[in-house]
DNA sequence: CTGAAAGCGCTAACAT
DNA sequence: ATGTTAGCGCTTTCAG
């Protein structure tokens, strides 16, 4: 190795970048210096290899471009990069199949990863966290490490919110099918609306997107429902173009609720919504996934936490009937299809 | 190794792996079985340790949450993918300190970075450049291998279709300062409006969020310009949010164009935006960098690639002084601070 | 078609 | 405080 030129060994030249107080100050800046002189760089492979360790965690999520994610993987990074490991991102834009092929490569380039939002079943979860260091986030697994937002609870909240002002029916836009987080949205608000006499309907399986949202209008006002709860903001904000194109009055005719708060996403009017600290949730599953890379226990036990969420009230929810009176659309009975 | 199990030699397995046809197929059979079995996998340190190569590429943007980047990194990824390559993804913050050491990172742990919008200095990105393969997209260095997204021309294209509905006044939004793009887009739209004979003012500055861009309304209110154009869609949607909460007419009163055609973000008015085709120019980027990394050339020399740019005209520009008549807002005169 | 042996660049005992 | 010596797990001539 040219580093050698500084007149030392390999392994003085191996503990300068990496345990320098063991040396004496005078070779550590020479070393350093020649080093940078010729530009070398210690060899990430071989170091790992030879650590047998990559100094990497992986992160998988359904959709990059879906705004819930960039705050969770920002944090990731973040508290990944303060354990000192990289980041390895990868999208499965909402195919499973895609999701396990990823996660088998994910697995071998990193010492561990935080699979977000997982798609995939129950089974196979549980399998790969068994060959290999993972926590969920947003899923909940037995025998698995996760951590969960608790949006049912904030469903709930919501619920209650649309009974208080009145609402007697109301229709749940689901995300998608195979989401863990879908499935406890949807069971809070169908149970919380029995539990406080609503009607409530569920418009099955979409993908969070803002033109699914939009889509879902026509059904939604068949279905003359006085308010709407969408899986989350993107397809909540989809309803509420839709709504306006038809002339709908939000909040008068009919409520909107979202979900996340994802801020990037401003609406009008400003959408009443249920708010987690995915951020949070992220750096928390960084956090025990790292533990379990540094300090591989065996029998640790796995590790379930919950985030809280609560219901952020804004402009998008009103009164039941509120509107009636303007009697200036009937759109939704003009335009079903 | 445990595959020898199978009663072969590590040769023979590292060959099922690699060159699986040149071995007899039942031997494949057999191995493949076993490892299996026994949940083998390559171990990729030493993997690439020995092949020399990583079989990951890089990419680094300045903020993952601004929507322009997801189908950036969506494009690298699929492309990368096709290539065998897996990718690495950094997010700089828009902090040129961050972005040079994220940039040391990523190119110890790949075998080449496509850097996305870079606010580094020419001489830093050249210098780095000279170290380890990298391509340039959204920046132009001489010397640098990269792929431009022609938006100056959307630009003039803008000033001109304003120019042409009779506007005399205009203020461009500023992007970020160390921006290529803003940059460009700036001079673009200075060079044009004087060309067309269009009072043209900058707003300097901005970071490309939805808050900094409904923060300069007063400004823009102040400037008394009939027409803005933003540095990019994000911060359009924030002015034209500004312009609504002060009930200021879009467009009758004041036209709005943005930059980068963000279809995820819905605007009412529809925006009047630049369309590029940044998913190819990503794509590119990558195809470039494989070139290099496949095929070292010392003197390949570098490439310089632009892709065009169309004026996507919607609802958001009209003929200047087409709501003067409804005289139902000076908001401009009253809210400047 | 398959085995044996050397080496990729680094780190970690083990000396000294 | 530093040099020596083995590997880390894989790929690859080179033989057979």
């Amino acid at each position: 190795m040219v580093a050698e030129a500084s007149g030392v060994s390999t392994s003085t030249v191996s503990r300068v970048f990496s345990h320098p107080h063991r040396l004496k100050p005078s070779t550590v800046a020479r070393v350093t210096q020649v080093a940078e002189e010729l530009g070398y760089v210690p060899h990430h492979s071989a170091r790992a290899l030879s650590l047998g360790r990559m100094g990497t965690i992986g992160v998988l999520v359904p959709d990059i471009a879906n705004p819930f994610f960039p705050p969770v993987i920002r944090a990731v990074q973040a508290r990944a990069g303060q354990g000192g490991f990289s980041t390895l991102l990868a999208d499965t834009d909402e195919d499973p199949a895609r999701e396990l092929e990823l996660l088998s490569t994910l697995a071998q380039r990193t010492d561990g990863v935080v699979l977000v939002s997982s798609r995939l079943p129950e089974e196979t979860v549980r399998e790969r966290a068994g060959r290999h260091p993972l926590v969920l986030v947003n899923r909940d697994v037995d025998d698995v490490t996760r951590v969960l937002i608790d949006t049912g609870s904030g469903m709930r909240d919501a619920v209650d919110h649309l009974a208080d002002l009145g609402h007697r029916t109301l229709v749940y836009v689901a995300g998608p099918e195979a989401s863990w987080s879908n499935g406890e949205r949807r069971r809070a608000v169908l149970e919380q609306s029995a539990r406080r006499g609503i009607e409530a309907t569920v418009l099955p399986s979409h993908r969070p997107e803002h033109e699914d949202g939009r889509r879902a209008v026509p059904e939604i006002l068949a279905s003359g429902a006085g308010a709407v709860i969408a899986f989350d903001d993107v397809l909540a904000q989809g309803v509420l173009a839709g709504l306006v194109e038809r002339g709908v009055d939000v909040p008068g005719r009919v409520s909107v609720v979202g979900c996340d708060d994802i801020h990037a996403v401003r609406t009008v009017p400003p959408l009443t919504t249920i708010r987690g600290d995915s951020a949070t949730a992220a750096a928390r599953a960084v956090e025990l996934l790292l533990e379990a890379v540094e300090h591989p226990d065996p029998d640790a036990g796995v590790v379930r936490e919950v985030v809280p969420t609560t219901l952020v009230v804004r402009s998008s929810t009103a009164r039941s009937g509120l509107g009636a009176e303007q009697g200036d659309n009937r759109a939704g009975d003009l335009d079903l299809r």
